[in-house]
This record gives C-alpha cells, structure tokens and sequence, in this order.
DNA sequence: CACGTAGGTTAGTTACATCA
DNA sequence: TGATGTAACTAACCTACGTG
C-alpha cells in the first residue's frame, strides 16, 4: 500500500467507517459494473475494505451506549457523605449534594477555538452508594453527537457545576462543539463552581503553583500510579483512532476519573477547612 | 501553543466634610 | 457659599495562570 494510501485508511478509521469485506464486484476488473464506477472511487472503495485494527490490543472498558461512543460508570463508596456542602467559600452558600455534578473533559489540545474537540466527557455526582464517576468516550469522529446529547442527560436546571479551570476551559470548549452541532449547550446558566479560583486566594504563594497535580500532592493525599499527562492524552486518542493499542487511551479514562474524584476530595475539604476557619474567627 | 477568568492596579467619579 | 481635600466607590485596563 502506498503512503497515500496508508492515510486514507487512517482517516476512515477516525470517521468510524464500518469495514466492508471486499466486493468481488468492484475488484473484478472484467466487471461490467466495476468499468462504470470511476476510478478515484474503485481506489477509495478498496481503501476502505482494508482499513484493518494495527493493534491487538483494543479492549476498552464500559459498554457502548451509541454508535462511536462508550460509557464506563464505576461507583466508589464514600464514607460520611454530607446531605449538603458547604461552599460558602466561594459564595455559593451551602449546596444540596444531588445538585452537585463535578465535570472534567478530555481534549484533542490545548489551542482552544474551534478546532479543538472533546473525546471524553467525565462527569461525578453522588447516589446513595457512594460517588458515581461516569465517563463518555467516543472512538469515532461520529460519535461527537451521541455524546454531547448523552451529558446534556445528565444536567437539570438546578445542576451546579463543578470543575477545575472548567469556567475558562472546558465550559466554553463544550459550548463551542454544542453549538457548532446546532444543539442547546445545558451548561448554559447555570451555576458553576469553579474550585481554581478559591485554591489559588488561598495557596498562591505558599506552592510553585495551584495546578491540580499540585493540590493532590500538598494537600489531598493524592499519589497517582502509572499517570499519564494530560498532554499526552490527544496523541493517545488519535493513536487509538488510528488503529494503534488502546492502553494509552485506558490510561486517559483512569487519568480523568482520578481528576474527578480529587476534585470532589477538594471541593469537601475547601468547605471543612473554611468552616473551621470561620469558626476560629467568631471565637 | 489560545482562551477565559479572577484579581490587582490605575484612573475617573461621586459624595461629603471642612474651612476661609 | 464656593473652593478644596479626602474617602469611598466604580470602570477600565493589565497580568498571571491553568487547562490537554
């Protein structure tokens, strides 16, 4: 196969094309139907019956809810879960905890604009089992759709927000891919607790810097085994699209779950902390 | 790398008090 | 009463920073 060739079976494994068998049709040059068909497309239709998986190894966890897209739900079970948070440290008063849905998305980079896209979608909220980490990832371009309807499933009007530089990054990133689909984007008003903005009042100064990484570290207890930086999440994505091993992109489910369930460790401790605080004050 | 946000700084505005 | 000073508040602008 030729190197243009080899493209072409790459980008119709991203478009999430089903593989057909080849056609003894079209490849019969003798066909009479086959000298009718041009022969560009003679040359694509072959392409597509040899787009082939590079990688045995392609397992992915979850189950797939829609063409192009999966779902991986895990429950953690969460001792002394409080009927509400206290988020008045951020001016948010104090939360019922159904409302809360902390959300961290997963992203082909960085550049923002509208050539940036989602592949994942993670979402925590608690039931009573404990703290549900529910993760959308989609395998194909096509799957975009499927996805973003799915997340707007998981939003009512008195959902509150909850992520880590989610105001500035991926709330309006989501907006972008709804609107740029023609759907309503359900993040749209409501309220969003953005847990960047009390870290940094509180530790700029006192850490290098208040990235998540950090906060885990100095302050949450966190140790990450086998991480993969979020920087190499696009090329994990984009490999697996290709056709290449799933293990990276297993790493990136494992990467962003762990980010959502630091940040329901964090929003719970930035609430305890500035109780006690306060406390402290009126004594 | 682009982007959006918060927070800090500076400039401008308003209200009020003081004094000759 | 008008000029001046000052404090409080607001608007505009700039910078730093975290996101995959």
């Amino acid at each position: 196969m030729n190197s243009l060739a080899s493209r072409l079976v790459a980008l119709r494994a991203q478009a999430g094309v089903t593989v057909a068998p080849p056609s003894a049709t079209i490849r019969s040059p003798s066909s009479n139907v086959a000298s009718l068909i041009p022969q560009q497309l003679r040359d694509m239709l072959r392409v597509r019956s040899q787009a082939r998986p590079l990688s045995h190894d392609r397992h992915l966890p979850g189950v797939e809810i829609a063409t192009g897209l999966r779902l991986v739900e895990r429950i953690y079970p969460w001792k002394e879960m409080p009927e509400r948070v206290n988020a008045q440290f951020a001016g948010f008063g104090h939360i019922p905890r159904e409302d809360l849905l902390s959300f961290d998305t997963e992203t082909t980079g960085l550049s923002g604009g509208t050539g940036t896209r989602a592949f994942m979608i993670g979402a925590s909220d608690w039931n009573d089992s404990g703290l549900r980490v529910r993760q959308l990832l989609i395998t194909t371009m096509a799957g975009e759709a499927a996805m973003l309807e799915a997340f707007s499933g998981w939003i009512n009007p008195a959902t509150v927000l909850v992520s880590y530089n989610g105001k500035s990054y991926d709330s309006p990133l989501l907006a972008t891919r709804y609107r740029l689909g023609r759907m309503h984007n359900p993040l749209a008003g409501l309220r969003h607790l953005d847990l960047l903005y009390p870290v940094r009042r509180r530790f700029r100064g006192v850490w290098e810097n208040c990235r998540l990484s950090t906060v885990e570290r100095e302050w949450l207890s966190v140790l990450r085994e086998d991480d993969l930086p979020g920087s190499e999440a696009p090329r994990a994505w984009l490999d697996y699209l290709r056709g290449l091993s799933g293990r990276d992109l297993r790493r990136v489910l494992e990467h962003n779950n762990q980010d959502l369930r630091s940040l329901t460790t964090l929003l719970l401790r930035l609430g305890e902390t500035e109780s006690f605080k306060l406390e402290g004050e009126a004594h």
